[in-house]
DNA sequence: AACAACGTCAACCGCCTCCCC
DNA sequence: CGGGGAGGCGGTTGACGTTGT
């Protein structure tokens, strides 16, 4: 037993003391896997026993879970996940497991540590509660549409390179990217993840502060006109920025449906999310909601909003 | 270079629900 | 029906890495 797993507290188990706590060896996955491969999963305390862990159950079923899984996503948030996570959390609040199965891959261990760690940043910056309607306008009306900006513009840029239209991407285990066609059905190429689309790169502007006015230059007061009641959310003026204008293979959240996750989960192997544009899931540090500028732009937008009473 | 502050995320805790006996 | 075990969930912690001073 390490020093970190000395030092922690008694789970109230019986005779514990030989159970192990904190980070998990190699060694351990191994056993882990292996037990799980010949004999399937569930029945935590009875697994951990027979695979020779000396684990809690629960503990098994976490790093199981949360970690060795083979379908777990790891890495960066993309926008589009960004922009469900927003979105669903605004339906549902915390009910990150719920969530989470909208988001194949992702656990909901993770998505909860992103919403404390860059939504609840985003709320202690704007001097607002994160579960306040001021924070939940900022997202709805600045932070979501913005999200959508970006989207927009990431397949915008990789249409003009012409590699988005027909095809996607699925993530290979080494980080890398296979452009997939999907009129043709196969591989179309390789790329590295450091191939995607940056500021520096794009063949397409982007603001780094956006032109709202373009978006939101008569907001309907109804909240709902943006959740959900258009085609595409987020778009009240489909005359400017409608269904018509974007990929035809963009995402249009606001459709989804409980009965939408099955078959969403079937698809979980080939990383649905990129699947759907996989262009615009070039969400590397740069274009990642949280760096400098986009903080910057948001509490000007914020500071806006507090003058004007509206955005 | 050293230290502090901050950010990330794996892992744990405690409570709750479900299900079996 | 109710007691108890197992599993699931949301909240929290703390080690470790990164960034700033």
């Amino acid at each position: 037993m390490d020093e970190r797993g000395r030092s922690l507290k008694n789970n109230n188990m019986e005779d514990d003391t030989d159970l192990k706590r904190g980070p998990w060896t190699a060694e351990e996955d191994c056993k882990l896997i292996n037990y799980i491969a010949t004999n399937g999963e569930g029945r935590w305390n009875s697994l951990s026993r027979c695979a020779g862990l000396q684990r809690t159950g629960k503990s098994c079923r976490l790093r199981w879970l949360n970690y060795l899984r083979p379908d777990v996503r790891r890495g960066n948030i993309t926008l589009e996940e960004q922009l469900l996570i927003l979105e669903l959390h605004s339906r549902w609040g915390n009910r990150w497991s719920k969530i989470a199965q909208y988001l194949p891959g992702r656990t909901d261990n993770e998505i909860k540590n992103y919403w404390r760690t860059r939504v609840q940043k985003h709320a202690k910056q704007l001097k607002c509660d994160v579960n306040s309607q001021q924070f939940k306008d900022t997202m709805k009306y600045l932070w979501m549409p913005r999200l959508v900006e970006r989207i927009q513009s990431a397949s915008a840029a990789a249409l003009t390179t012409g590699s988005a239209a027909t095809s996607s991407c699925i993530t290979t285990s080494n980080n890398q990217f296979m452009t997939y066609d999907y009129n043709m059905g196969q591989q179309s190429g390789v790329m590295n993840n450091n191939d995607y689309i940056t500021p520096e790169n794009s063949s397409v502007a982007l603001s780094p502060v956006s032109d709202l006015t373009e978006y939101y230059s008569a907001p309907n007061p109804n909240p709902e006109y943006y959740l959900g009641q258009v085609g595409n959310s987020y778009y009240p003026d489909q005359n400017l920025v409608g269904p018509q204008m974007l990929p035809e293979n963009y995402f249009d959240y606001s459709r989804l449906l409980d009965e939408d996750v099955p078959a969403m989960q079937e698809q979980s192997n080939l990383n649905w999310f990129e699947n759907i544009n996989g262009a615009a899931s070039s969400s590397d540090s740069l274009w990642d909601i949280g760096e400098s500028d986009e903080d910057f732009w948001f509490l000007q937008q914020q500071q806006q909003f507090n003058n004007n009473g509206n955005f």
